[in-house]
DNA sequence: ACATAAAGTGAGTAATCACTTATAAAATTA
DNA sequence: TAATTTTATAAGTGATTACTCACTTTATGT
């Protein structure tokens, strides 16, 4: 692995582990066994060593995206989509840990995923032909972001068990 | 007001505002208009400051605590429970969005409130014989959480039809 | 009124911060 | 193989960090 990518990595572990703000480059530099000056090198600036962790991060959630629209049923794809926070990867554990950190720092966070994927859901309550599709849409977007928070946090032992529990609430088991 | 309470309130908006760890002591004294060293004068160190913060914010939860429990009617609870985040006064706004962003930067984070609130949901959950009451209370304070979040970071408007949907889907209303 | 304590200040402190620069080693190309 | 570019380092830079210290002002109790 090059040493541009051994930053990254590093860089997102510490991120991720002890923030954003706290965590400084003499710190990456030195867990990554490289010299801090090479840190700016390749990315110009700490932030810029930021963007370039999230910038990764973009294709996996776009993956997501597309795995969801290849459902044809709408309540597949609510299954689906209720079951993604259920179903993050070990690896990706540490990517998305970092991105709900920095929801609460930052000023402004990218939302476009979030707007994304909130049409899709209201697409499919319109098919459902539930009542308040926007509404409900909203609704269980706090739903999955509270689920992944308390995994991402607490880690949840019964995936399984909460995955039916949410399904019968919707009818979809 | 006293100068300690200044300080005390000035650090509670900039560390909501801001984070924890990108806001200096220096500008905490700046905007609240003190010596830098008064700071230390009263609190003995930054992170006393923030102790003292969080333990005037826990009197706050204990009150919402003893509210609930007034109810009889476990319903009534339930819905008292589900309401808490709709009801968050303005005041408290920018205490409780500094409570949410800590649970991310510190490695450790008082449980204590989670776990009494957790117990007085499965009771509910129990008296209203639910198949599963302690996976329907996890389940139930991830979407308390998830719609905490959502309010403190991005302000939810139509809170009341939120609340509707929820009460539907317990059978409440 | 006087002594003692508490509140408050402003100029320090060493350490750490993100970042730069000069220079060397290694890899690539001609 | 020689020239050139890329990768990497070590030792800096000024600015900022949390915190201290010597000192003054204000309040309090007898």
């Amino acid at each position: 692995m090059s040493k541009k990518k051994i930053i990254l990595e590093t860089a997102l572990e510490l991120f991720s582990r002890n923030g954003y703000s706290t965590t400084s480059t003499a710190k990456i530099a030195k867990t990554a066994g490289v010299s801090e000056g090479l840190i700016f090198k390749h990315y110009e600036n700490k932030n810029g060593l930021l963007e370039a962790i999230l910038e990764l991060g973009k294709e996996k959630g776009e993956a997501l995206f597309n795995e969801i629209e290849k459902f044809t049923e709408p309540k597949e794809q609510l299954k689906a989509i209720l079951s993604i926070p259920l179903n993050i990867p070990n690896n990706d554990h540490a990517f998305w840990k970092l991105v709900y950190a920095l929801k609460w720092q930052a000023d402004e966070y990218d939302q476009t995923m979030y707007i994304q994927i909130k049409q899709l859901v209201i697409n499919i309550f319109k098919e459902l032909e539930y009542a308040h599709p926007e509404l409900e849409a909203e609704f269980i977007l706090m739903i999955i972001d509270g689920i992944a928070s308390s995994i991402l946090l607490k880690g949840v032992k019964q995936k399984e068990e909460i995955a039916n529990i949410i399904f019968e609430k919707y009818q979809l088991s």
